[in-house]
RNA sequence: GGGCCCGUAGCUCAGUCAGGUAGAGCGGUGGGCUCUUAACCCAUUGGUCGGGGGUUCAAAUCCCCCCGGGCCCGCCA
């Protein structure tokens, strides 16, 4: 017997997890009147690639739970309670002094903020916003300061042996054996990892603690000393992240939250405290893989390697953006700007096949290709289709230009080839031209010239002072060369390596005529006199 | 010790997460356009889908085992 196979959504992973989600939430018995997807805000350095797509893929978890006909809303948990571990990479030296201090009480070193984590998780909420993402912010800071945690942080610390064991038997951790899964703020010095906390008082819902010390990277950091107290129902501490997203999740009623493989044990974890001492089953999950660099590395700060979202908008819309994270979500990613002109173009064929302009036979297949566009534009897709300027004939035309006059060249190039320049198209141009300028290969080697070539060019300077038009120094090259015995093509090539830096480019007339001619003259002096001063050497 | 990813044309990779005739770009070859290089256009070349077994009418795709390359966790968040 054959089952039909029902397209669910449009047909792509993101419509695939909102169908689970919703069947499992159904089994579960719970309302479903507001489904809460979450994903972290990291606020302790610069966010990277990584970072923006958990947002981006719990967004669209929500657009797909949308589309099947249920609300749903995107919380970005700001990650602001988190002390700084280490001043990164370009930092003012000046940090050091708030090492292992929670990153909201931390002055915004740049001064534009109200605190670090404010400068930090703001460069991820416009590049969020530049996409069109829509969430609801939640401070952690904000979030344990309002008492909203209280009852689930209560019950952690009540059963902390239990905890423990479970993070033990999970991660082989044992240090939660001796210690409460939660880290006061030190009232005397403002650091947030150097206090151990040993006591719960679970009728005044307070912590007790010592400002002990703490080891990192192999250092050990002295703590001041310090004994107080922490109220669990204020920011005056936040529980360890082994514990943290349990009771966020059964706080904040959140039923989906994906997570990169480095922190999978820390979810696991979370899950079974989540269930079995919070007695909230735990969110519908998504595993991704981390992203790398060309070199196979883990992209991080540490690692100053750092992609940000920001870079990627330098040469690509945001929408390709999107499209990478919403294609596909497992799979190692390696990432590097490279891949940008391919997704760029990626995007212009997944509207022609919206657009009906490329048949796709395959319905399944059809439909996850309209599905990744429709998603790539948040659903919002345009009304009609754009013109398609391959991305790589931009960066082509533009390594070839005059450089005073790269966007003009590049332009009326690309209206002689036929394509019609409509806005979107000089978006991506300009987009095209700044990955060119920084990407492309500029290589500016001496050029060896022999003397019948140094002799023709000599003669092609002065003729070419008094060109009338492009077509008119098309032909004093050609002329010139025979006239010298050397076989055009050689010659061409000559003029490309002195001009370019390259075998080959545009038709030379034209171009020479575009950049002036007394830039040429210039230039083809200049190679014929270095020429000779190589050869008296 | 635990877990994950990758292996597809000469090269770089897509396709695997919902099984349905193996793809793209670059390269190679031939041709077109050009008084003329390049670009461009057309045609063409090229793969035991790492290996073995299984499920299936049908497997690059799903399941198991193995080989090779790499990553993450076992500090902390």
């Amino acid at each position: 017997m054959k089952k039909e196979k029902q397209i669910i959504g449009h047909g792509t992973w993101l419509d695939k997890v909102a169908y689970e989600l919703v069947e499992r939430e159904k089994k579960l018995g719970r309302s479903l009147d507001l489904i809460r997807t979450e994903s972290g805000l990291g606020a302790s350095g610069i966010p990277h690639i990584g970072s923006m797509a958990d947002a981006i893929r719990a967004y669209g978890v929500t657009l797909a739970l949308r589309e099947l006909g249920y609300r749903s809303e995107t919380i970005a948990f700001c990650d602001d309670m988190d002390g700084l571990r280490k001043v990164p990479l370009g930092f003012p030296e000046e940090l050091k002094e708030y090492l292992l201090m929670p990153v909201s009480s931390i002055p915004d070193p740049f001064g534009c903020h109200k605190s670090y984590s404010d400068h930090m998780s703001g460069m991820l909420r416009d590049a969020l916003d530049r996409a069109g993402v829509e969430y609801v912010f939640k401070s952690g800071r904000e979030t344990y300061r309002s008492g909203v945690m209280r009852d689930a942080i209560h019950k952690i610390l009540l059963n902390a042996k239990v905890v423990g064991k479970i993070i033990k038997d999970v991660t082989g951790q044992e240090k939660y054996l001796n210690m409460l899964p939660y880290f006061a703020v030190c009232k005397n010095c403002g650091r947030i990892y150097t206090t151990q906390s040993y006591r719960y008082d679970p009728e005044k819902n307070i912590v007790h603690y010592r400002c002990t010390g703490v080891e990192i990277r192999g250092n050990w950091i002295n703590g001041c000393g310090y004994e107080g107290v922490a109220d669990i129902s204020r920011d005056d501490g936040k529980l360890a992240w082994k514990t943290e997203f349990a009771a966020r999740w059964s706080t904040l009623d959140i039923r989906f939250e994906a997570y990169g493989k480095d922190i999978a044990d820390s979810v696991k974890v979370n899950d079974i405290i989540c269930r079995e001492i919070l007695m909230f089953e735990p969110p519908f999950h998504v595993k991704y893989e981390l992203f790398l660099d060309k070199s196979g590395r883990k992209i991080s700060k540490s690692a100053g390697n750092v992609f940000t979202p920001q870079e990627w908008y330098k040469y690509g819309v945001p929408e390709s953006l999107l499209l990478l994270f919403f294609k596909r979500v497992t799979g190692t990613r390696t990432i590097s700007y490279e891949i940008i002109p391919k997704i760029m173009d990626e995007l212009d064929f997944l509207e022609d096949v919206y657009f009906n302009k490329v048949k796709i036979d395959n319905v399944m297949e059809r439909e996850k290709l309209r599905g990744l566009y429709l998603y790539a534009h948040l659903l919002k897709p345009p009304e009609k289709p754009s013109t398609h300027i391959p991305y790589s004939l931009i960066v082509e035309l533009s390594q070839v230009a005059p450089e005073d006059k790269r966007e003009e060249f590049v332009i009326s190039r690309i209206q002689r080839y036929g394509y019609k320049i409509d806005d979107k198209s000089l978006v991506k141009i300009k987009l095209a031209l700044n990955y060119a300028r920084d990407f492309g290969k500029i290589a500016r080697e001496p050029v060896p010239l022999n003397d019948a070539e140094i002799k023709a060019l000599r003669e092609l300077i002065l003729e070419i002072k008094n060109a009338s038009s492009p077509t008119d120094i098309q032909n004093m090259i050609f002329n010139t060369a025979r006239k010298h015995g050397i076989p055009p093509p050689e010659f061409f090539k000559k003029l490309y390596q002195i001009l370019l830096s390259r075998d080959y480019g545009p038709r030379l007339g034209p171009y020479i005529w575009d950049i002036g001619l007394d830039k040429v003259v210039k230039i083809i002096g200049e190679t014929i006199e270095s020429s000779l001063r190589s050869k008296s050497c």
